[in-house]
DNA sequence: CTGTTAGCGCGTTCAC
DNA sequence: GTGAACGCGCTAACAG
């Protein structure tokens, strides 16, 4: 930048104000000082301006695992919606280790972005208040339970979509509604397996514990939880499943065994993942709208970025059913 | 910094090369200068670090669509890489638009990254030459094409992958084995295309223009150009399709009519994507080894970075013909 | 409308 | 072994 002061023949601070236009410049000098710039093929150097303005215009999204199912979506959202206000997106990965996530917390102290973005789980408590001794904002997207943080939070209701998957296969079915859930302690476990019950409840259909099992979110998982449940005994008109992945598994035991989805038993995924319309049967399933979630969180920390305080917002996502073919 | 330096009762010089070592301290004063930054709570600026030092131990990973199949597998294991060696990761998204890619390539001369990583999408030449002005070191892996360029460049070997896929086919049927490529001028189109040309010349097997589809790389295409394959009423015993999706597609369609996988016709997919295990039948693939690219290019990045100079490396990455149900 | 000065938070001389 | 002073590249405060 000295150069180009230097080459228009103007001091630094005109150079500095034909770039940020905070100050009125004659249409001549401005002129001379773009000349240089182009010349010159000068870039002001972001990181000065950052270390002077005390703004990185960065903002660092923590996420489990990129390779999760729904991440890259978030991150897509996310990023777009960030870059369109001029925000840089920087990564950084917990592998579900809380321990991780607290040693990035730590590292944001010294990379000084303006923001961060939490998201597939949530904050500990003393991560949450680190930041804010240090005054960065942020949100928490994607938690799932249905604790109140005293933090901006930005969730799915659950519940309301374990309710449209019950009331479908109620419909579907009069015989026993069994439940397949992710592991005890999971993402996202927990709370979808107390809908299922609640809903059930509310639907006035027996939970059976024999016809619940609780396995890895993965699609092998899912052919060993069909397996179980056919070696109860038990008869079984549907099976709600707490993740796609497992409910695809559920549907290739099945089939394999020359049962008829959904006429026999109806089955039903969550998260609404790319494969669902690529199975035989078609998977019905949950939309997550991971977009609308990563828009809420970007919403709510560009207003605390903007300076509004302590905005503790508590955002409810609404799912939605999507309707296919195995139920 | 400078409240720990009061707090300590030392220079600012002295807490400084406590933090980095890159001078003796003594013990005492050490134990005084520690002691000071826990009270504090002190996080050295990384941001006044690398202005200082002319390092900000970062760099830019640039990618069409971070939801891309392959994206998130190849973000994972590059920035897992990367921050292994105390590196940060920003991501930037070209939506595969050259322009875009060119203003990035203008931003980074702003953001003074360490280094890039281009992914899945083959740089210009002009950006290229921009970055080389710059002195900022980069890579360039996933390109689909085999022209060769005067900078570092991880590619996947497609041709042999493609030669793996006809063996296999060529095994299964004596009848025509017909072609479902992407989009003419999509990534890996056209080298995939002409691989399966010339590998089918290899096997003394006719193409039959006829038997060859280009549709985009997707399922609904894939349904779609099966229909119109049938529809030619030429006989053919297997399917190589460029893409996963598409040969996704292409089994729905077939076995909606009737047609058996892959006894009356064998199809195979390209790049191993994880719905592949999932599908009915099990989808033949070729494994693309998104990790193996990703470390390569990681490791030219960094011997880049540590002062290598111009090395214009090459590398070609093996595939690996997964063998499943559908051939 | 423009320039001079000071300093963001560090690391690196060069001195002791 | 330690400290004082300068500067990385830029912007804000204070002049005029």
């Amino acid at each position: 930048m000295y150069d180009v002061a230097r080459e228009a023949g103007v001091s630094q601070t005109t150079v500095t104000h034909v770039l940020t236009g905070k100050r009125p410049v004659s249409a001549a000098t401005k002129e001379r000082v773009w000349d240089a710039i182009t010349r010159l093929d000068f870039h002001p150097n972001e990181m000065a301006r950052a270390l002077r303005r005390q703004r990185s215009h960065s903002v660092a999204l923590v996420l489990p695992n990129i390779v999760h199912a729904l991440a890259p979506v978030f991150a897509r959202h996310a990023g777009v919606r960030l870059r369109e206000h001029g925000f840089q997106v920087t990564i950084h990965e917990t592998d579900g280790d809380p321990e991780t996530a607290a040693s990035i917390v730590g590292a944001l102290a010294s990379w000084p972005v303006d923001g961060a973005i939490f998201s597939g789980f949530a904050l500990g408590p003393d991560s949450a208040e680190a930041l804010h001794r240090r005054q960065i904002p942020f949100v928490n997207c994607g938690v799932d339970d249905e604790e109140v943080r005293p933090w901006p939070v930005v969730r799915l209701d659950q519940g309301e979509g374990m309710r449209q998957v019950l009331e479908v296969l109620a419909e579907r079915t009069a015989g026993a509604i069994a439940y397949v859930g992710g592991p005890a302690g999971a993402p996202g476990a927990d709370i979808r397996r107390r809908a299922y019950e609640r809903e059930m409840a509310r639907l006035g259909r027996p939970v059976d514990e024999r016809l619940i099992a609780s396995v890895a979110y993965d699609w092998r998982a899912g052919r060993q939880a069909a397996r179980s449940l056919l070696g109860t005994g038990l008869p079984f008109g549907a099976v709600a499943c707490a993740n796609d992945l497992i409910a695809i598994g559920v549907c290739a035991e099945l089939r394999g065994r020359g049962i008829a989805i959904p006429d026999d038993v109806a089955v039903t995924g969550f998260d609404n993942i790319e494969p669902d319309a690529m199975v035989e049967p078609t998977l019905t399933s949950v939309e997550t709208h991971m977009d609308r979630i990563a828009q809420e969180g970007v919403d709510l920390l560009l207003a605390a970025m903007g300076g509004q305080e302590d905005l503790a917002a508590n955002v409810l996502v609404q799912p939605q059913l999507v309707r296919r073919a195995s139920a």
